[in-house]
RNA sequence: CGGGGCGUGGCGCAGUUUGGUAGCGCGUACGGUUCGGGACCGUAAGGUCGGAGGUUCGAAUCCUCUCGCCCCGACCA
């Protein structure tokens, strides 16, 4: 492309409501502009490297044996409420009416309409296994978009489905998508992890994250040196034992006039948060469920969802606690209930004389054993905490925010049982097609990558996902310089690399100053000085490093770097 | 949904407290001088001050309502 004839409208001043670097960069660069909340309009720059992406995510998925299908985008209502997911979706979900006035909705995803082609269409454990994939537009009415890419309302996925006959081949399945997955990421150049996650409303039994590292990300990452990694939502640890003085007798109350929180009873009884249980109540799937913490521990509800088995939870509100325990929360405790469930972290397994609320207003009871004084149900409800032990290799574990870019999930039968998508196996029994869901999120990886590289003059992409992989920079485009560059555009055109020629009639600087803010990764300067002796400039933006080459051999020197870093 | 912030030429902002009919920088167009890291001089175009209603002789400015965007939280297959 010649730029001057191209659309690359850059800024010089970062956009007043963008935070994130990412964000920043997009819109200054050209790439990107802002529609309306969480929509985006992609400018050809922005377009260039999201077709890079979805470039390498279709050869990696073709070569692997994945067919690719464009499905539709409007969905009847009928088929979310066969798999229940019409109610579970809730506001997150783009509702609409045609003019008949049925109900209709955005794709946010596309398990009921693969399993309903999956349904009527395959029949036999012999067409399976299938994998089939598509990058299309998803819609998820989210309550905030933000972080600027990262979190839209309209977005391109590629959502992939394998279709099995039993579990075993469910395994291979997914474990062809972690491999996939992991070779996509690398091409496009970013640092990953993959870690452990919990599987939310999606359902099913096993599911991955794949996760980069970076500040305008939203997920928490727990780690380890030893490699262990886990979304904070599902992650463990391992705590010290704790001594407890060994309780006698009953538990005894004892008056704390105002004192509501953990700090402040530790404070007035001198007794350590470690030594309190935390009670929250909680609606769960519409029924009141007592939950028990340690006093220094953090409810994680992604928890208790999995425990659960829900994603209908929500803290219960201050009249229904009055109206269960007759007293606030800030004096509550497990003994003595009995018209709830309790569930507890398992933290508390084995203590004794630990101190709670005694469910009457300004009374806390002391001496209290749980599996004595209460029975619960246990189960791992609390978030890991940033420095507690590893339960592999017994390190501090680090906790950083990133940005999930792919998951990976085993559905299992969930959606085939209750869409009735069966086949017949072997012995001519009908059973369940095994299920999995794949997601790669596009514009997460454009942003991800744009955050993990950038320096204050602007992007550094990744060579595979660039918009350009040359930029061509005449110091002034006129004359033998002017020859020169249009002479090498043609050649590295010929050598089918996508190259982009600067040839306004700006300022060098003006030039300079554009081609670091878009990023892209090799730049060809050709001044009239070096040009006569037959020289040209070979920068590279991500090391600034400059050498100085004969310019007939710019498109074999180019093509070069270009295959080192693993571009075509 | 709760809390906070912000809407003024394309972009970034001032002006709002104390009402008097809109300004700066960048960008854009034209002319000229420049030309290796966002040049300089001159000229010019471009704004119903997010929208509606109200108060007032007069509203960007005060009042009411409303729409939008950003941030924190809630939420997030």
């Amino acid at each position: 492309m010649r730029w001057s004839r191209s659309f690359i409208p850059t800024l010089r001043d970062n956009p007043a409501d963008a935070e994130f670097r990412s964000h920043q960069l997009l819109i200054r660069g050209g790439f990107v502009r802002q529609l309306a909340a969480g929509i985006y309009s992609y400018l050809p720059l922005g377009q260039r490297t999201v077709l890079k992406i979805i470039r390498i995510i279709r050869d990696e998925f073709d070569e692997a044996g994945a067919q690719e299908f464009f499905l539709p985008a409007l969905h009847p209502a009928d088929l979310w409420q066969e798999t229940g997911r019409w109610a579970d979706m809730g506001e997150n979900m783009f509702r609409l009416k045609d003019r008949f006035g049925r109900d209709m909705c955005l794709g946010m995803t596309h398990e009921e309409v693969f399993t309903e082609i999956a349904r009527k269409e395959v029949r036999s454990y012999k067409d399976l296994p299938q994998i089939w994939y598509q990058i299309q537009t998803k819609f998820r009415d989210e309550a905030r978009p933000k972080s600027g890419l990262l979190r839209l309302r309209q977005f391109i996925m590629k959502d992939s489905y394998s279709f099995d006959v039993d579990r075993a081949g469910l395994d291979r399945s997914y474990d062809i998508h972690h491999q996939l997955y992991c070779r996509i990421f690398t091409r496009c150049g970013l640092k990953f992890v993959a870690v452990e996650a919990s599987s939310g409303a999606m359902g099913g039994s096993q599911s991955e994250e794949f996760m980069v590292r970076t500040e305008a990300g939203e997920d928490f990452v727990v780690s380890c040196a030893c490699g262990y990694a886990a979304n904070l939502e599902r992650a463990v640890s391992r705590l010290d034992k704790i001594s407890d003085e060994p309780s006698s007798g009953e538990p005894r109350a004892v008056s704390t006039p105002g004192q509501k929180t953990i700090a402040e009873v530790a404070d007035f009884l001198k007794v350590p948060p470690t030594h309190q249980i935390k009670s929250l109540v909680y609606i769960v799937a519409d029924k009141p469920c007592l939950l028990l913490v340690r006093g220094d521990h953090q409810l994680n509800e992604a928890k208790l969802m999995a425990a659960a088995r829900t994603v209908l939870v929500r803290p219960a509100r201050p009249e229904e606690i009055r109206e269960l325990f007759g007293a606030d929360a800030g004096s509550l405790g497990p003994v003595g209930v009995r018209n709830l469930p309790i569930l507890a972290d398992p933290e508390l397994q084995g203590r004794s004389n630990m101190t709670c609320g005694a469910n009457k207003d300004d009374f806390h009871l002391q001496g209290v054993t749980p599996g004595v004084h209460f029975k619960a149900e246990w189960a791992d409800l609390r978030a890991v905490q940033a420095g507690e032990s590893c339960v592999q290799c017994g390190k501090p574990l680090e906790i950083y925010k990133a940005a999930e870019v792919g998951h990976i999930f085993k559905l299992g039968t969930k959606y085939s049982q209750s869409m009735g998508a069966v086949v017949l196996d072997a012995e001519g029994k009908q059973v369940p097609i095994v299920m999995g869901s794949y997601g790669i999120g596009i514009e997460r990886i454009l942003s991800s990558a744009v955050e993990l590289y950038h320096d204050d003059d602007g992007i550094i992409w990744p060579a595979s996902i660039a918009p350009f992989s040359v930029i061509i920079t005449p110091v002034n485009y006129k004359d033998a310089v002017k020859a020169a560059a249009d002479r090498l555009y043609d050649e590295l055109r010929t050598a089918g690399i996508d190259v982009l020629l600067d040839d306004r009639m700006e300022r060098p600087g003006v030039k300079f100053k554009d081609a670091d803010l878009i990023g892209i990764p090799y730049r060809v300067v050709l001044g009239a000085e070096k040009l006569s002796k037959g020289q040209a400039e070979l920068f590279n933006r991500a090391t600034r490093q400059t050498e100085l080459i004969d310019i007939n051999t710019v498109p074999s020197v180019v093509r070069e770097r270009l295959q080192a870093g693993g571009i075509r």
